[in-house]
DNA sequence: ACCCGACTAGACCGAGCGGTCAAGAAAGGT
DNA sequence: ACCTTTCTTGACCGCTCGGTCTAGTCGGGT
């Protein structure tokens, strides 16, 4: 659905994404209705479908943007900064700092991995910050920082730690994003940092 | 919903657990309706409702047991091993297989936590595992074989690390569970493996 | 002043939902 | 043989869903 928007228009879109992101956050997609959001937002059924071609298109829309501004946040975060580790340090950190202050989107995000419909959006857009993650981790191999392993594996264990504590910690416990961050880096960097004399046990 | 069930219905009810089980990690919670269950299955609708009041507690009874039984397998693989830290690996390795082998499961309670209706019900199970988890980390600590840390925070950023990486190499790329395990333990152990002379950076 | 495209309201639609129920078939106990 | 309880059928119910559509309002350009 594209169409040609006034100012007027474009501030009603917005309205209407904003809207729909939080009431699917709180209340789950499927258990919320297109009433549900008009209704809320007291204006007529047909608003919604002037601008949105269907509920499910809507959702992909959140998706995409939410996306690419994530990305964004990290890019940002490790421009101009040379040491490939610290680049993943700060990576790291953009990125636990961008899913606590949209733990809307966040939500989303783990919504949308689970059905069908929108896996494939999700993990296409999750493939691109793997990328990113990955040309830093390959660099500090290359550079001896790090050992020799799968930069993507390790990319995306990075993504699952920095998920899941920020859903336990900043979702569920409302602790400082800062602090969380410090926590993911802290055990993407050393893992539980099992001393060196047990390491030859696996 | 309880009843005196016959050898029968004992058998008719764990047949709608596991195709129902099966429709709702295929095509998701909501969009499966119990008609398709019922439909699926070749039976009529009352059926369903003589063994389950409602399609909710169904799918909170399927969340339960799956979690009951995924502890189950990581406690047997742990029984009798006296060393903390290769007590921490069994319980990664008995944790992620058990994931591989219950894929229908893992997503299940990929979806359960997004929905609030259900969250509870996960996160109490979660709390479960990770203070069991918690155990051994804390015994590991005391001895000095791992570095003072939170040790509940490193229990979820294990959950973590294992969800992730079995998410995307077992039900994405069907990978090997066992390498997947591996790669899992030695992040977990490990980390990135920065050089020590990097550490002091944060 | 007028026009035309952008926008809005909300009644309406067919479909499918979760759940109920009356009637009856099977199975087990005695 | 007979009764009781377990189990099964499928038509049915009220309701809400996503989505359509018509009639109209708004507002910037000329």
């Amino acid at each position: 659905m594209s169409r040609r928007l006034t100012q007027r228009g474009k501030e009603r879109r917005a309205q209407l994404i904003d809207y729909a992101t939080h009431e699917f956050a709180e209340t789950g997609y499927h258990p919320t209705s297109v009433s549900d959001i008009v209704d809320g937002l007291g204006v007529g059924k047909g608003v919604f479908y002037w601008y949105f071609s269907s509920k499910e298109e809507l959702f992909i829309e959140i998706l995409r943007t939410a996306q690419k501004d994530m990305r964004r946040g990290q890019q940002r975060a490790i421009t101009d900064v040379e040491d490939p580790v610290k680049r993943i340090e700060l990576g790291i950190r953009a990125g636990v700092l961008w899913l606590a202050e949209n733990n809307d989107l966040r939500r989303l995000f783990e919504f949308a991995r689970t059905e069908s419909t929108f896996a494939d959006a999700m993990s296409a857009g999750q493939a691109v910050l793997v990328a990113d993650a990955r040309v830093h981790l390959e660099e500090a191999i290359r550079d001896g920082r790090i050992p020799d392993q799968d930069a993507e594996a390790l990319a995306f264990a990075i993504l699952g730690v920095s998920n899941q504590l920020t859903h336990v910690y900043i979702d569920g416990r409302h602790a400082d994003p800062d602090l969380v961050a410090d926590m993911v880096v802290t055990f993407c960097r050393d893992g539980l940092g099992v001393s060196s004399a047990d390491r030859p046990t696996v």
